[in-house]
DNA sequence: CCCATAATAGTAATGATTCCTATTTTCAAG
DNA sequence: CTTGAAAATAGGAATCATTACTATTATGGG
C-alpha cells in the first residue's frame, strides 16, 4: 500500500503546478512528453486520478465533459468562458453560506457544494464589442 | 427546419414529466421501451438533446459523468447523495447574488452559474446512524 | 392525397477514461 | 551496496456514454 513516488508522477505534478489554466489529462500528456517522451497516456490518467484521490491536486468537472486538473487544492471558484472555453480562477469569498440555505427544510446532511460560473471572459467580451462596432460602421457605409 | 413532433419524441417527454428523479438517457430508454418496444437508443439521445436545446427540458450534469434530464425547466437546485446516488430537488431561494459576488473584480461578463450540493440524503443518513448504533451494541456485547 | 423533409431504427464510429499484463522501477531491509 | 517484494509503468485492448451515418419511414402543409 505504501506509495512509491515514480519519476513520472513527479513530472506530472510538477507540470501541473506550472499551470493555472486547469489542463485536461490529454494536455498534461502532450506537455509532459516533451520532458518524458515515452510516458504513456494511461500513466498520466492513473497519476492524475491518484493525486486527486490523495488530495494533492483537484479534479474539476465543468460541462464540456472532460476532466480538468488543478494543482491548487484550496477551495476556490472558477469561471468558464462560453465562447473560448478558457477557465479562470475567481478571487471571491467562499460561499459556504449557500449550504445553510440549501439545508433549511432538507432532512439529509449537506456536506459540500459544487459551483462554477460562466459567461464571457474579458477578452471575448471586448472582442465581441469590437465586432459589433465594426459591423455598425459597415452598415453605415452601405447607407 | 420546421419541427415535426414524432410520437417517439412525445413519449420521451411524457415519460420524463412523470419522473422527478432526473433519469439518464439510458433509464429513459429502458422505461420508454415498455410503451414503445422498438424505439432506438439513438432516438432517445437525439430527442433528449433536442428538447434540451429548445428549452423544453433541462440537461443536468453532476460528477458521475452521465447526463441527467429534468422536465422541470424552472431554475432550481439539486442535491446528490454521495452514498446512494439519488438526486433530489431542493426547495430554496435562488442564488443569483453569488454572481454579483463573482463579478466583483472580474473583467468579463458573468451570465450564469451552476451549483449543486452533495452529502447524505435523509435515508442514508438514518441508515448510517442505525449501523453505528448496532455496531456499538455488538462491541458492548464483546465486553 | 402528395411529397418534401424531418425523424427513425439500427449500427458504426468516436472520444475520454479505465483495465490488463508483461516488464521495469522503487525502496526498505539485510 | 545488493536484493526482493510491492508498486508502477508502457502499450494496447476494453468500456461506456454519446454522436454520426444511412437507408427507410412518418409527418403535416398545400
Amino acid at each position: 500500500m505504501a506509495l512509491k513516488y515514480s519519476r513520472q508522477r513527479q513530472v506530472i505534478k510538477d507540470f501541473l503546478m506550472t499551470r493555472k489554466d486547469h489542463p485536461t489529462a490529454d494536455t498534461v500528456y502532450m506537455n509532459v512528453r516533451n520532458e518524458y517522451p515515452n510516458i504513456s497516456l494511461g500513466t498520466v490518467y492513473r497519476n492524475l486520478s491518484l493525486l486527486a484521490d490523495i488530495g494533492e491536486i483537484q479534479r474539476l468537472r465543468f460541462d464540456d465533459g472532460v476532466d480538468h486538473f488543478d494543482a491548487d487544492t484550496s477551495a476556490h471558484y472558477h469561471f468558464v468562458c462560453t465562447q473560448c472555453g478558457q477557465i479562470i480562477d475567481l478571487k471571491m469569498d467562499n460561499l459556504d453560506h449557500i449550504m445553510d440555505m440549501a439545508g433549511t427544510g432538507f432532512d439529509g446532511e449537506i456536506q459540500g457544494h459544487v459551483t462554477y460560473f460562466h459567461g464571457l471572459c474579458g477578452k471575448c467580451k471586448k472582442d465581441n464589442l469590437q465586432s459589433k462596432l465594426s459591423l455598425r460602421d459597415s452598415l453605415r457605409e452601405l447607407g
